[in-house]
DNA sequence: GATGAATGAGATTTCATTCAT
DNA sequence: AATGAATGAAATCTCATTCAT
């Protein structure tokens, strides 16, 4: 049953019921919210009789817990990866950037949730996924990084807290604004441009807390 | 934090009707989102009939859309009055992460309008904003600043689109990240983290753009 | 809107919407128990849509104790006029067969209701109907006669607790198992039964307990 | 109070999966009645699945009526082997009440369900019932001994209808309605007072018949 | 302007029953 | 004999909207 992880970690040819239950659900939570979203559409959707999603999740909102927990699995699978056996902070700069290019481009779906979430104050998900990120190591590794930096004076004495959170800012904050951004400052080609974020930001960053 | 009321152009002393429902309908939508608000919510804490609500307004959309409105005009004020007479881009970029944090901080309710309107990528919502952004002249002035800056040599040959974009990421994506920082970075003082963003972020951004 | 009430206490001409729905939802509940009941036939007994049973009371349960109440009232009301300023012994009995006759035939629903809710060992409408009883007087009333009864030598130094419960069971007990009596024992004219138990009833039991 | 099983006609040790359904059946039945009943529960319940259910049985319906069926079938072997060479109307008496006392309390269930088909006028159980009450001889040899008791002129001249009504109401109404009984009459120790019962209950019934 | 009552359409959920294995 | 999965039909309940007053 286990399968190889595409490159997305999206699980898309398991049609066992259940899987295509949640691969549906996923896709009508994304696109109405979790009120708007129709558990009649989510069975049709999954070929499924409306009984058969009540008789594998017990509810609604089972069903939207269980698109979360699928699309929080796959966030961590996607960072315990990556973590920290990176040689420098430029490289973990980058492989956060990419990875969160990754998470919110290749996953069709994690940054509306994310989004919907963010205006829940008291939202599990963001739990789970505070702690995963800082599970990942990622976190203390930049933090740890920026700290050495600094006692060998090639970083200046910046805040940390402020540093690393602008940079996830820029990072992660980014794909949440798009939408507004493009609006914005026309983006003609929104690939490209988000390849070449990734050496961007850090080096904007870098050279942002570097000493001169 | 605390502001007085009259200065965010809510009129929240106006007790018409029409005032009370748009308040309520303002706290339901921000709570709830738009498919999850109740009219009937709406009326009761507004202290009216429901189908009063249908009488001012002609529908739940067309509240939504005098709420969106009320939110939108307010930022617009906000934003207008700031307008680009800075001296210098550093005065340029302390007043907009200002304008922002003053956004998304003073209006309860506007991020989670702005949060969900995200999600939605036909959004009237962000049209409008964008278009009141444009206007205020704000990001027109940054870039011009960054472009002489290129020019005389005391910024360097970054990609203006790149860098524009990771400032407002900074600026006003961090708001929008704001719950799940929080949960990573434990902030115990959020009012002073927010108060050293204001020159943090300028700081981070310029000399990430600077010359050597 | 106050009525002057018929015989049986049943108000069957106001036809208010929400006393039409408790009336339907009476027949209904009378039929066919809790569980068996259907919203939507009440509804169209009533005349009116099912969202409407939903705008006056708030749920089915809801609706079934507005049924149990006004069940329960109409009781009450019943027994409280007949209480005690009855001469004697032989009168408060006869007194309480016909309150209990009246009940029992003549307020359709009374006695299914009871029989279910006497299946149902934690059942608030017991209580209710308890507190009724004890509240009249009645209970108090007759165990005071006998007791006086015993003290001049009239009855017999019998358990007042059995010959109580006894005569209840005579009076209400039959009514419920009426409908296995009638199997046994062909009943062709059970008016003339019913009315002719009225006397005989407290005839055997006064004998019963008199000393001879 | 405590019985011995076997002396139940209740086959409680038989494991066989059949057994085991109907003995969930009746706990669930005799708890929620028919409508209310569960199928899912019943299986649970038993430790099986729930299309078991309908491989043995062929509906709920069918359920039922293997219940019922049991339950009639105990009191029938309770009723049978008492049958009527009593030596004296107190003996038979004394025979029927305790009989109805072994049938209410030793078979827990039986009460409910009749409780539940008392309010069902077209009632098979009720038909069955009344023919085994009938089949015991036990209503027949009652009549039978009043009527001679009158001719010797021991017993007055009652209607014998009503009589043996009223002892049967006294003898087995009085279970359908004990917990009303024992919320108007606080009881504390409802076994001792259920033991006394058949002693005061044949006492005031011949006395009640009986001249003087 | 304002209300209580009403509604149609449709939402979520339940349940007896059956099917494939 | 036994199961997990599936279903059709229907149940309870909700909600934006309108009507009569």
């Amino acid at each position: 049953m286990k399968r190889i992880e595409t490159d997305t970690g999206l699980n898309t040819s398991d049609d066992s019921t259940r899987e295509r239950i949640v691969k549906s659900a996923r896709e009508e939570f994304v696109a109405h919210g979790f009120t708007g979203s129709r558990v009649e559409r989510i069975a049709k959707q999954a070929g499924v009789n409306k009984a058969m999603i009540y008789y594998h999740f017990k509810s609604k909102e089972n069903l939207y817990h269980a698109v979360v927990e699928e699309t929080l699995s796959h966030s961590f699978e996607r960072l315990h990866r990556r973590v920290s056996d990176t040689a420098n902070l430029e490289d973990a700069l980058r492989e956060i950037v990419t990875t969160h290019t990754e998470l919110m481009t290749g996953f069709e779906g994690f940054r509306p949730i994310m989004l919907r979430e963010l205006a829940n104050p008291s939202s599990e998900f963001l739990d789970r996924l505070a702690a995963i990120i800082v599970n990942s190591g990622l976190p203390a590794t930049i933090r740890r990084r920026i700290e050495s930096g600094i006692k060998v004076r090639a970083i200046r004495q910046v805040d940390i807290r402020q540093a690393v959170t602008a940079f996830m800012a820029m990072s992660i904050g980014y794909f949440l604004m798009a939408p507004l951004s493009e609006r914005i400052f026309q983006v003609s080609d929104p690939d490209k441009f988000t390849e070449d974020r990734k050496k961007a930001v850090p080096d904007i960053f870098l050279n942002g807390i570097r000493t001169r």
